[in-house]
RNA sequence: GCCCCCGUAGUUCAACGGAUAGAACAGUUCCGUCCUAAGGAAUAGAUGUAGGUUCAAUUCCUGCCGGGGGCACCA
C-alpha cells in the first residue's frame, strides 16, 4: 500500500512537470493525522511556482480522481503535508492477515555477514562491558537475520598477551590457593580475576616484577616452560568454560570461535610481508612479491618496533610489533580479520562490535586492512558502543572493582524474585522466570538508547520495573498470552470486522517497516522504542475494554487483534534478544 | 597540543531535515465487583550559546562554552 501510494504520487508529480521527484512516504508523527504522509508539496512547491498548501491541494485532487480502493481520505495540513488515511476494514484485514501469515525470516538463505562481538579475555573477569557488547552484537545479528541475510557470529577470546602473563605470575605466587577442579566455576574464575588484578598491581608497582612478567610473557608465547604451560592450560580452560555458560544464559550461540593465540603467527606473517623495504632488505622481501604490488609497504621500523604511520591518512601511529619482537594486539587483530575473510570469502560485510574507546584504533586497523591486497577494510564496519555505568545503589559503591556479569545478573535476579513472591508461581517457575526477567531488564536498558553513548544503569529504576523497561514489555506479552489462553474456544473463522481501528492496529502493521529500518541502520533502539509504543497501545486497549465477551460479535476480532499483538511483541523482543516468560 | 563523540523537562532516554519536540521516573490527582494493577487515565515541566544554510534545523555547517573518549611498544 505504501508503495502504491508512492507510485501514484510519482505519476501525479510527473504530470505536474517534476519527473525526477523523490517520493518519501513517512509515518506521521502523530498517528491521528493519518496512516501515511508525504512532503512532496513542500519540497517541490518552489520549482512549480506554487505555495506548499496550494500544491498539496492540487496533488490531492489528482489523487482523488484515481480512487485507490484502500484509501479512506487524503487531506492537506499546514505547512503542506499530505496525509493518507486507510480504510478501517483494510487495516483490520491487515491484522487478520498478519495472524494467518506470520512474517517468516529467510534465515541462512541470503548473503553472508560476519559479526564479531563479546570478545572476553581469559584469566580476566567477564564483566558488564562484555554484556554490553554481547547484547548489542546479538541484537544486530538478529536484525540482520531478519532482513534475510545469513549471519556468522564470531567470538574472539583473548588467550595470549601481557594480561595473561600478569595472571600467571600471580598464580605462581599463590600456588597453594588455586581452587580445585571441583570448586564451582564462579569461584575458580573469580580466583583468576583476583590473580590478574594482583599481577597488574605488582607490574605497575615494582620494576623488577615488571621485568619478570615481561619475560614470562615471552615464555608464554614460546611455550617453553612445562609448569607455566600447565597453569596456562588450566586457567584458559576454566575461563572458556565460564564464558560458554554465560553465552547460553545471554542467548548467544557463536558459529566461530577464533583464538588470539592462533592469530599471533598469522598477523606477524602479514606484517613482515608488508614492511617498507630498506635497500639492503630488498632480497628478503622478494618472496612477498607474489602477493601483488605494494607501493613501498605499509609498516616500518621505528625505535626498534614495527609501526604503522597513520598520520598521512589523518590517523595516528600504532605499534604492531614491539621492540621485544612480540606482536601487539594490532597485529593479532590484523591476523584475525584477514583470517575471517579467508574463511568466509563470500561475506559481503564484516562487523565488529566493541566499546567506543577503540573507535580510533579501529580506524587505523580498517585503514591497514584496506591497504592490503584484498582491501578487506572496505567491507569492515566497526560499531563502538558506550560504557555501562551505575548511578546509585550497591553496584556503584563497588568502586575500584570491576562489576562482573555474574554479579549484576544475580543481583537483579534476586530483586525480581522478591517481587515474584507475590505471584502465584511454583518455585521452579520462579527460578526460570526471574532469570528471563532479569536478563530482559538488563538487555532492554542497554538497547533502548543509541548504541554509541554510555548507558546509565540505575539499579533502582531497573528493579522497579515500571515504565519504559524490558519487564513492562514482557508483562504486556504475558497478559496477552493469558487472554489468548482463556479464549481458546473462540473460532477464528467468523470474524466480524470493526468500523473503527485504533492505534494498536496501526502500530502492528508498521512492524515490518520498523524492523527493516532498524536492520539497515544497525539500530536496535528503533525496535525498542517502537515496542514501548506498541506495549503502551496494547495496555491501553486492554484497560479500556473487555476483550473476551461472548455476547459481543466483535469479540472474535479483538481476540485476533490480541493474537496479532502478542506475535508482534514476541517477535520484536526476539530481535532484541529478550525472551518472554510463561507467566509473571 | 592534535583527533573523535556528546550537550533536549528535576532525572534517564526518544524524535528518516518536517507538523503541537515524544516517553518514562520523580511531583500533583484519579481508576480495585472486569481477561495478570509489573497496568490504565489526567496534570505540570526541556532543545547549552551566537551565527549561517534551507520552504522547514534538536538534526547540516562555523565559532564559543561545558562534558566524555583516544593519541607507540597494554587489550
Amino acid at each position: 500500500m505504501k508503495q502504491k501510494i508512492a507510485d501514484t504520487l510519482m505519476v501525479i508529480m510527473t504530470d505536474l512537470g517534476i519527473d525526477d521527484a523523490e517520493i518519501k512516504i513517512e509515518y506521521p508523527e502523530n498517528i491521528e493525522y493519518g496512516d501515511y504522509s508525504s512532503n512532496v508539496a513542500m519540497v517541490y512547491s518552489k520549482r512549480l511556482k506554487s505555495s506548499p498548501m496550494m500544491l498539496a491541494k492540487k496533488v490531492i485532487s489528482e489523487f482523488d480522481k484515481l480512487k485507490l480502493d484502500f484509501i479512506d481520505t487524503v487531506t492537506s495540513v499546514s505547512p503542506g503535508f499530505i496525509n493518507f488515511k486507510l480504510k478501517a476494514n483494510v487495516v483490520a484485514q491487515g491484522i487478520i492477515n498478519s495472524v494467518s501469515n506470520p512474517i517468516k525470516e529467510n534465515r541462512d538463505m541470503g548473503e553472508k555477514v560476519m559479526i564479531e562481538y563479546t570478545d572476553p579475555n581469559t584469566f580476566k573477569a567477564f564483566h558488564v562491558g562484555h554484556i554490553m557488547s554481547n547484547t548489542i552484537g546479538e541484537s544486530i545479528s538478529r536484525l540482520i537475520e531478519f532482513s534475510g541475510k545469513s549471519v556468522i557470529r564470531i567470538c574472539y577470546p583473548s588467550d595470549i598477551g601481557l594480561h595473561i602473563a600478569k595472571s600467571i605470575w600471580s598464580m605462581q605466587q599463590h600456588l597453594a590457593d588455586i581452587p580445585g577442579e571441583a570448586a564451582p566455576i564462579e569461584e575458580r574464575t573469580a580466583f583468576l580475576g583476583k590473580m590478574y588484578v594482583e599481577g597488574t598491581n605488582s607490574y605497575d608497582a615494582d620494576p623488577s616484577v615488571k621485568n619478570e612478567i615481561d619475560e614470562l610473557n615471552q615464555v608464554l608465547y614460546d611455550k617453553s616452560d612445562v609448569s607455566v604451560n600447565e597453569l596456562y592450560e588450566k586457567g584458559r580452560r576454566w575461563s572458556l568454560e565460564h564464558f560458554d555458560m554465560l553465552y547460553e544464559l545471554l542467548g548467544t550461540k557463536f558459529d566461530e570461535q577464533i583464538f588470539e593465540s592462533d592469530m599471533a603467527p598469522v598477523g606477524l606473517k602479514i606484517v613482515l610481508a608488508n614492511m617498507v623495504m630498506s635497500k639492503n632488505d630488498v632480497s628478503k622481501t622478494m618472496r612477498s612479491e607474489g602477493h601483488g604490488q605494494h607501493t613501498g609497504g605499509i609498516f616500518e621500523e621505528s625505535d626498534g618496533a614495527v609501526v604503522f604511520k597513520g598520520e598521512e591518512y589523518g590517523l595516528h601511529t600504532r605499534v604492531f610489533i614491539n621492540s621485544r619482537g612480540l606482536p601487539t594486539y594490532e597485529t593479532k587483530d590484523l591476523g584475525l580479520n584477514v583470517t575471517k575473510f579467508q574463511k568466509y570469502g563470500d561475506a559481503i560485510k564484516s562487523i565488529i562490535v566493541t566499546a567506543n574507546e577503540q573507535n580510533d584504533y579501529f580506524r587505523v586497523l580498517t585503514k591497514v586492512l584496506s591497504l592490503l591486497d584484498n582491501k578487506d577494510g572496505e567491507k569492515t564496519l566497526h560499531i563502538g558502543h558506550g560504557m555501562l555505568r551505575f548511578s546509585e545503589g550497591k553496584m556503584s559503591s563497588r568502586t575500584g572493582n570491576i562489576i562482573t556479569a555474574h554479579a549484576l545478573i544475580s543481583e537483579i535476579e534476586k530483586m525480581v524474585m522478591e517481587r515474584l513472591v507475590l505471584r502465584d508461581l511454583s518455585s521452579e517457575e520462579v527460578d526460570d522466570v526471574s532469570e528471563i526477567i532479569a536478563i530482559g531488564a538488563i538487555k532492554f536498558t542497554i538497547l533502548r538508547q543509541a548504541i554509541g553513548s554510555n548507558v546509565i544503569f540505575d539499579s533502582a529504576a531497573s528493579i522497579s520495573f515500571e515504565g519504559d523497561s524490558g519487564p513492562y514489555l514482557q508483562y504486556s506479552a504475558v497478559r496477552a498470552a493469558s487472554v489468548l489462553e482463556k479464549s481458546s474456544k473462540f473460532s477464528e473463522s467468523s470474524v466480524k470486522l470493526p468500523y473503527n481501528v485504533g492505534i494498536l492496529e496501526k502500530l502492528i502493521i508498521r512492524f515490518p517497516d520498523i524492523a527493516v529500518r532498524a536492520s539497515l541502520e544497525y539500530s536496535p533502539q528503533t525496535v525498542a522504542n517502537y515496542l514501548l509504543q506498541l506495549g503502551a497501545a496494547f495496555n491501553s486497549f486492554y484497560a479500556s475494554q473487555v476483550i473476551i465477551d461472548e455476547k459481543d460479535p466483535l469479540s472474535n476480532y479483538r481476540i485476533l487483534l490480541t493474537k496479532a499483538f502478542h506475535m508482534t511483541m514476541v517477535k520484536g523482543l526476539w530481535l532484541l534478544g529478550i525472551k518472554v516468560p510463561t507467566g509473571m
